[in-house]
RNA sequence: GGGCUUGUGGCGGAAUUGGCAGACGCGCUGGACUCAAAAUCCAGUUCUGGAAACAGAGUGUGGGUUCAACUCCCACCGAGCCCACCA
């Protein structure tokens, strides 16, 4: 007897299936499509881990099945390489980016296949490859000869140690998304991109989405749209107006005071002598704040504000209203100023008590407002003639009369920012764009793309806002394609967002150097059915792809407005982590294992683990390879998608492999008790497995898909044969999830062809008609045991047999138990 | 503060969507095989009482609907993720 060699089966069939091309999406013309595509990975110098496997996993799973069902299927994969880690590396190192972008990716393709993955690797694709960002520089003209590209002198969040400007979507809670560091505001001229003029069919376009509520719900709130009003308040004795964004008009007889940010254009105007050296100090303290400072525990910081001397007209009643300004209102939101509710505005009271400013109620409640702003609905009151309506009401009736003499309209508001789209940093797709002083802003003809990143000597940036291409003159000067005089290359170059906007769509023809991919094409493949991928990209990658789609669509480049069909998104996977006394992390590679102690190995500590996100820098990241070395690719495979639901966050345990493990060798082990005459007497549970692992794989439930196939396994381990027929079949539901031992079985067991040729299998119908079942006895709602029927039975008769049973008989102490029977469950028996 | 998700044995988790709670796996306990170990196999493993048969309790807490609740409703408590001075 043989032992269960992976490390010699599945190297075997990594080859076979490569040299047999099973991976070729092109297969069977008149099969339907199916686009299965996973988030490609940024090529990192610390290769891919058991998170990435994944993903990645459950892609190849759902192929391989698809493939089965009768699909052809384009499952692609390629490397989002531009990016600043590669970037740093090459600062510190002085080595290329390009070099080293080559080698992660050589190692992390090398750690795909080891792991079975079918991608079409003739489709591979590299976002840093002039020949792919020649159409990502092409899709950047088209939104410019579009309008939808603007340069704006703009205060922009600025990380200090990247030394780049960032998209409102890579600053969380006011620190840089990439390296944590605080971030700043800098006024810098940018390039932006109008994804606001998509905000309201961003937003409608999710109704129709296949994607999981929560990020479909992250995406609605980004967008943040409200609708209200904009409202004029004329200023006191000078001719301008400022114009105050509300959402609670039916409140505007309780506004008190106007609060303009302290960037307003108004401010220098409006601002009194007396109260000028004060506001000139404010607004210097402002400025100087960081945004994470001026966010940091947002609701319940002290306000801070100075009054500019000057009064606006309430324009529903004509009171004069105090001008003052403040950081608590922003200047990129509404219209940078607001009128003030204190009683109906949490923000807004804390502002008034502070500054001692009048609260004027005009919604009924009735306790007084001391420290609670009034937030729920209500009738009016101090409203004139709109007392007495409900919040609804006076919404419309005030917008409606200040609307007939001019003084406002209604408006909707996004909360959603005009996407920051330059960098100042090197490894980037270059912006295609020429400054000329006679013609302003010149594109870079479409027979010059691909625009080529120079090589530089220094990639370190200069800090100063500017990109280190900017130092290379020879690239900078150019000439002016329109007039030919001298003009200079934009030299910012594009955010590692640009090249991941519409890559799905460059798989359906990847080698195309006429266009981003040709017509028929683009038809045969999208959009994409289904995207696998974690939820940390709700709000970046996957709103900037929809908006470069509809935008590719408006210009009729693709015949689809949503990019992604169905979206999956993966668990995030935790691990052990352990650190020593003085809180340091202990890699993995200092540990011993004893059962459920774990040691450390340098000092024999007895450690207590935590659960944390993998990490390198915790030593708690686990590489695929580390796994397949011991066990195998098929049993990593087979423990990713047992370890439980693929949507949740998991926690890999070490130990828990063993028993993925073991479930192989079983199979394994199974397969010498094959026999080709042998009769099963039961079937059943083998169509039940079919009919599971089929409808669980497309739930994407692979954990009970798994678990499913265990129970079968263990069942035919009790017997003495498995016919090879039914073997067969198991076979086929295991090989999405152990592709290389079904592979290897199916041919031991007497298969000329590979599995690949052959059709998924169909459980049988109504195999659960079974003639007799076992359903449970309830007396009084009370489970008393099991008894065995047969289907036709009516609930008299089966009561008659429970009545005649001694062990449960005995509970029924009613002559007439009124029964309640569910067919092929149970019934209940009810003493009354 | 807002949104979303979640709470089941020692652990990861399952439960046909209102119908036998704890499938499957890990771990643990005992046994077989072995000179021994590993591997493998067999039996057991929610808690309490009991040698056992069996009985009682039990899905974060408290209430409710129902013949029947992990599942539905109300209130509360806890955990996680995302967003957050967005008017």
């Amino acid at each position: 007897m043989s032992s269960y060699r992976p490390d010699i089966i599945e190297p075997k069939w990594q080859k076979r299936w490569e040299e047999d091309k099973a991976y070729l999406a092109d297969r069977g013309k008149n099969l339907p499509k199916l686009y299965v595509l996973d988030m490609f990975p940024y090529p990192s110098g610390d290769g891919l881990h058991v998170g990435h496997s994944r993903i990645y996993t459950a892609s190849d799973l759902v192929t391989r099945a698809k493939i089965l069902q009768g699909y052809r299927v384009l499952h692609p994969t390629g490397w989002d390489a531009f990016g600043l880690p590669a970037e740093n590396y090459a600062i510190k190192t002085g080595i290329h980016p390009s070099v080293a972008t080559a080698k992660n990716i050589a190692n992390a393709k090398r750690q795909m296949q080891l792991q079975g993955f079918m991608y079409d690797w003739s489709r591979e694709i590299n976002t840093t490859d002039p020949n792919y960002y020649h159409w990502t520089q092409w899709i950047f003209l088209q939104l410019f000869k579009h309008n939808l590209a603007y340069e704006a002198d703009v205060p922009i969040n600025w990380c200090p140690s990247c030394k780049t400007g960032l998209a409102n979507e890579e600053v969380i809670g006011g620190r840089c998304d990439r390296c944590g560091s605080k971030v700043e505001k800098k006024q810098l001229s940018q390039w932006m991109l109008k994804i606001t003029a998509y905000a309201d069919r961003l937003l409608g376009g999710l109704a129709n989405l296949d994607w999981p509520v929560s990020i479909k719900k992250m995406q609605e709130n980004w967008i943040g749209k409200s609708n209200g009003a904009n409202v004029r308040f004329m200023v006191v004795g000078r001719s301008e107006e400022i114009v105050v964004f509300t959402t609670r008009p039916d409140t505007l007889f309780g506004a008190t005071y106007l609060v303009l940010a302290p960037e307003h254009p108004l401010v220098d105007l409006l601002t009194t002598k007396d109260h000028l050296t004060e506001m000139l100090v404010y607004r210097k303290s402002v400025a100087n704040k960081t945004d994470s400072e001026r966010i940091e525990g947002a609701g319940n910081k002290e306000k801070t504000g100075i009054f500019t001397g000057s009064f606006a007209v309430n324009p529903v009643n004509g009171e004069h209203l105090p001008i003052w300004v403040a950081d608590y209102v922003l200047s990129n939101y509404g219209t940078g100023a607001i009128m003030a509710v204190p009683a109906h505005d949490q923000r807004d009271l804390e502002f008034a008590k502070k500054f001692k400013l009048p609260v004027t109620k005009v919604i009924f409640s009735s306790t007084p407002i001391t420290t609670e702003a009034y937030l729920e609905d209500g009738l009016l009151i101090n409203s004139g003639r709109f007392n007495g309506l409900t919040v609804a009401e006076a919404k419309k009736a005030i917008v409606e009369d200040l609307e007939t003499r001019g003084l406002a309209e209604p408006q909707t508001v996004y909360r959603l920012r005009d996407w920051v789209f330059s960098r100042q940093r090197y490894w980037g797709e270059p912006i295609p764009l020429i400054h000329c002083p006679k013609c302003g802003i010149v594109p870079v003809p479409d027979n010059e793309l691909p625009l080529v990143l120079p090589e530089v000597e220094k990639y370190q940036p200069t800090g100063t806002g500017q990109s280190p291409l900017a130092a290379i003159a020879k690239w900078v000067n150019t000439s002016c394609p329109k007039c030919g005089g001298r003009a200079k290359r934009e030299t910012n170059t594009m955010p590692q967002w640009a090249g991941s906007s519409w890559y799905f769509l460059r798989f359906t023809d990847p080698h195309n150097n006429r266009a981003l991919a040709d017509q028929p094409s683009l038809d045969a493949w999208m959009p994409v059915d289904l995207y696998l991928g974690g939820a940390e990209h709700a709000v970046l990658h996957l709103l900037y792809a929809r908006f470069w789609q509809m935008f590719l669509y408006d210009i009729g480049v693709v015949k689809q407005e949503e990019p992604f069909k169905q979206l999956k998104s993966v668990g995030l996977i935790l691990t052990n982590t352990y650190r020593d006394q003085d809180g340091h992390y202990i890699h993995y590679d200092d540990l011993v294992l004893d059962g459920d102690t774990v040691f450390d190995k340098r000092n024999g500590h007895v450690l207590t683990a935590e659960v944390e996100k993998m990490s390198k820098s915790k030593g708690n990241s686990i590489s695929p390879d580390s796994i397949i070395t011991r066990y195998g690719s098929d049993t990593l495979r087979v423990y990713l998608m047992f370890l439980g639901p693929w949507h949740e966050m998991s926690v890999f345990d070490l130990n828990g492999i063993e028993g993925s493990f073991r479930f192989l060798k079983k199979v394994y082990f199974l397969a010498d008790k094959v026999s080709q005459d042998c009769q099963s007497s039961d079937d059943r549970l083998l169509n039940q497995t079919i009919d599971k692992v089929t409808k669980d794989i497309d739930l994407f439930q692979f954990n009970t898909a798994v678990s499913q196939l265990m129970i079968l396994v263990n069942a035919w381990q009790k017997e003495t044969a498995v016919s090879a027929d039914r073997f067969s079949v198991f076979l086929q539901l295991l090989f999405p999830f152990a592709p290389h031992l079904a592979e290897e079985l199916w041919q031991k067991i007497g298969h000329n062809e590979s599995i690949f040729a052959s059709k998924w299998p169909e459980a049988k119908i109504g195999f659960a008609d079974d003639t007799r079942a076992e359903i449970a006895v309830q007396v009084d709602s009370k489970l008393r045991g099991k008894i065995s029927v047969s289907q036709e039975m009516t609930a008299e008769q089966i009561t008659e047999l429970v009545l005649s049973d001694e062990k449960i008989g005995r509970f029924v102490t009613s002559r007439q138990p009124k029964a309640i029977y569910v067919k092929g469950h149970l019934i209940n028996l009810l003493n009354r």
